[in-house]
DNA sequence: CCAGTTAGTTAGCGTTGCTAACGAATATGC
DNA sequence: GCATATTCGTTAGCAACGCTAACTAACTGG
């Protein structure tokens, strides 16, 4: 099945890098990593799908709901009651189009940012004293496969 | 705040490698890993919570209900019902201890094993097409950093 | 202007999360 | 050995989230 053998490439024993057993540790410890980091998020006052909702509001600008439905993965009414749980909590706000009356905009308060700020720092806080605890040169392998590991992401 | 000029470090610049940055980029790109390989789920017929829950017995074994709950960051009652679900759907079985009557060991079924299995295949499919097109020494630095990755998610 | 398409909502259902309260079994203390 | 406390899991009941089906409103193309 596997052609690890052929042409032994230039460097370090390539016998653990296929490329099925990368994707294998690399899925493991995706999912590791954001099951810890999650613990976090219990005294955010945010649910997941609010948070993460939230978070792509924010970084991302305003949002038609139906782009942040795709965005989420969620089915327009699930994101519409969401938005429309989300506002009356002042987290973000629903605006019209000007070209179209169809559409709804969705922004975020000073208030939704501010909290999905906090609530993205305590995560950060953590994963970063666990990486303080490291060499010098495992950071920079970190450093490297993380700007790596997302661009291979956008094009999945 | 930060202490990065001061004794400079043995090679390539390591102003992008404060820990801070490394743990945004890693959050983010963990993140967003995940969330396009949740697109493979849909065809699995297993829910995310049901996926997650199964995952943990076919890999870690057999496990009381009350440490499956630990596991997947949810209260008892919650996977009383999960697991209670999935039995009768035949993913797994609930068996009882012979040393202490009161705790429930819950058991993958072959059934179980095989759906996740094939739903993990799915998504590792799709990640190692993109591992695929990467050069040989993009992919050993994801080899490492995700072997490093794994170590760090343990100790958070 | 009329048919078709698109954006979002409403209605209604199943699943998944919780807490509170309980039963049964085990552990502890006197 | 027996009363009490603790632990494990379940039941009941609620809120949040996911879906599909069906609808309204608005835009588009002839």
């Amino acid at each position: 099945m596997t052609d690890a053998r052929q042409a032994a490439p230039e460097s370090a024993a390539a016998e653990g890098r296929s490329p099925a057993r990368v994707a294998d540790t690399l899925h493991r410890s995706a999912i590791q990593l954001l099951r810890r980091l999650r613990q976090e998020d219990r005294r955010s006052g945010l649910s997941g799908p609010r948070a993460s909702a939230l978070s792509v509001v924010v970084f991302g600008g305003p949002q038609t709901l139906g782009a942040l439905a795709a965005a989420e993965q969620v089915r327009p009414p699930t994101m519409s009651r969401l938005v429309r749980a989300m506002e009356s909590e002042g987290l973000l706000l629903r605006e019209g189009d000007a070209k179209d009356a169809r559409v709804v905009r969705v922004r975020a308060t000073a208030k939704g940012i501010r909290i999905l700020q906090a609530a993205r720092a305590r995560r950060l806080a953590r994963l970063q004293v666990a990486l303080e605890s490291l060499p010098s040169g495992e950071l920079a392998t970190l450093d490297e496969a993380a700007a790596l590991l997302e661009r291979v992401a956008r094009t999945l």
